[in-house]
DNA sequence: AGGGTGCTTTACGCAAACGTCAGAGGAACG
DNA sequence: CGTTCCTCTGACGTTTGCGTAAAGCACCCT
């Protein structure tokens, strides 16, 4: 997959992916010049972007990319893998229970919204 | 509350209380030259950071907080406001999915690393 | 009156995450 | 062979979200 053919699949610019490359983020491999994007690139890429939704900066999503890459470990990588994937969850989970209250409240607004609306145009029944 | 209690109270500098106020985020009161926040600044500060954890632009924010102010309303603004309602309920909803499906992968990933851990070190049972 | 503390505005600085050229290098096509 | 098209590597520009002095009031203390 060519860079070009990668930032429509995912609608992000060429710049934005040697970007990335340029932060560690991606590796894509090499035919002379050109970089070339393999699945496991396309699955870092959806994790890049997942966790910039999340309000994760691209050091912090290289940090998790990292606790992904099954490679050879010892056993202090093991153990800050296992500090790292904790405190993440954590924090994430935190994160999900405050979307949860937010979307509560957006609910109750949006019903007085609409709540306004109906009876400022009674006629639409 | 002065600026200096507000910003401990939320652990924010002052230099970000002025400058979401310039942002138009934010609107204490003023006795004199002095910044005075009242429970509504709380209030909104609170969706504020609570925003910013969930990646949001201070302006996309500010829209949010817009939402929230219970002015006097033509029907246009209602009718704008039920849209911003709906499509900020729809983004918070596909976000929770992305989130829950995070958590469920990382929760793979950190077995994974938990299961490294003891087989590297087994006796510690 | 002098000094300290805390607030104000104004202004410049800075890192993150790219956007936007500029210039050069293949490859493909007629 | 020239032209077009895509790609590459710098390098500088831009926006966001503040940090960090600089300079000036206001009040309090002694």
């Amino acid at each position: 997959m060519t860079i070009r053919e990668m930032s429509e699949a995912f609608e992000v610019t060429p710049r934005a992916l040697r970007f990335y490359e340029s932060k560690a983020l991606l590796a894509p491999y090499r035919t002379g010049q050109k970089r070339l994007y393999t699945k496991r690139d396309r699955g870092r890429l959806k994790l890049i972007l997942r966790g910039k939704r999340f309000g994760l900066s691209l050091e912090e999503i290289r940090e998790i990319l990292d606790l992904y890459d099954r490679g050879s470990r010892n056993e202090a990588q093991l153990k800050r893998g296992c500090e790292i994937g904790r405190k993440r969850l954590a924090q994430l989970e935190s994160q999900r229970a405050e979307l949860d209250e937010t979307i509560a409240e957006l609910r109750v607004e949006l019903a007085w919204f609409e709540d306004q609306s109906a009876r400022h145009r009674p006629a639409a029944k």
